[in-house]
DNA sequence: TTGCGCATGTAACCAGTTACATGATTTC
DNA sequence: GAAATCATGTAACTGGTTACATGCGCAA
């Protein structure tokens, strides 16, 4: 089973919108928040080869300024299909407690993918995702409390505020999409 | 050079605390939400075992209940100096951007490790390290915005809101570290 | 001519994932 | 005697980390 790593993903999110170099990839990793993901040259260089090799990508050797040699990769159809079928997985449990990093790429993506539409239905998800996991959490620390140092729980109750910011994040989108919708 | 890696900590965490199987702690991991380890046993045994032959734990097999023999580590000086090391260490930013899990693993602890008092030290190194590296995040937003489509600022705009409620949060539990100390 | 910024790569290593193997004891 | 639970482990694979190697063009 060929399966594309969270960085893979990355990758083909950004080259679905315009096509990069290797080098390009590394400096978006190294000078913009996104995800957190290494611009070690031992990450990217090996994921595009395997991208390229799973027909996810192309690149192309492109004579830049005068300047070194440069590798362009442009995203294939296969590679867009793909980005999309992974970011239209229906969102279970399990992403909100093992992959919420992923889920939030994503979501980062979507409207240049699967279009406003799409992204609003995936908050509405994810949103729901969230209200039905939070008050498990509570319970879980109002009947672990007495086990538990006073840092334990402040670290649990961390989690679930940081869940419940998570939420409201997204119920103030749905709204930021409904809102652009009336007057575009 | 010798490390350990995350989940090696958390299990010089848990058995800082008291003794636990391999077995108890694919239990621990699996049935309560901290950190999000794998309990799977390919990831658990082979760790304790690194972690055996560095000397910070060691195991010794005791006949439970008339069951299979379990194999009991307990955390040894050179352990718990270890785990208290890596807990005691300065947060710097990068720490933020990349491991905030690590973070709260850390400090997850720290009450029974290093005390309340260097708990309380540890929130106001983290809070400072927040209240300096949000702007920078809001200043990358504002810049950043008109080549971003709606979804990729949200996202973003998610992931500064998850800083601003961890913020909050550190406050909050400094004052409930004070509060303690007035009457405990 | 030294060194820096651009640009691409490789190799050794390591930890986690998945899946499988094993074995004892209790319960139905 | 079949199944469930307790309990420990191994082996193949994979992907990321770190560190190193290389090569071009330009400026000091």
């Amino acid at each position: 089973m060929e399966t594309t790593s969270l960085l893979g993903y990355a990758l083909l999110g950004l080259l679905h919108h315009q096509p990069f170099s290797g080098y390009d990839l590394r400096k978006i990793f190294s000078s913009s928040p996104i995800g957190g993901f290494s611009d070690s040259p031992g990450a990217i260089y090996p994921a595009l080869r395997r991208l390229q090799e799973r027909g996810l990508v192309r690149g192309v050797v492109e004579p830049s300024n005068g300047l070194r040699k440069r590798r362009v990769f442009r995203i294939t159809p296969k590679g867009s299909a793909s980005l999309k079928a992974w970011q239209g997985k229906a969102i279970v449990r399990d992403d909100i407690i093992h992959c919420m990093g992923e889920l939030l790429l994503r979501f980062a993506f979507m409207d240049r993918t699967l279009g406003a539409q799409r992204a609003q239905a995936f908050l509405r998800e994810f949103a729901r995702e969230l209200s039905s996991y939070i008050p498990t959490l509570r319970l879980h620390l109002d009947t672990h409390e007495s086990e538990m140092p006073l840092s334990g729980r402040l670290a649990l109750e961390s989690g679930i505020q940081g869940y419940e910011a998570q939420l409201q994040w997204a119920r103030e989108s749905i709204a930021r999409y409904e809102r652009r919708k009336k007057k575009p």
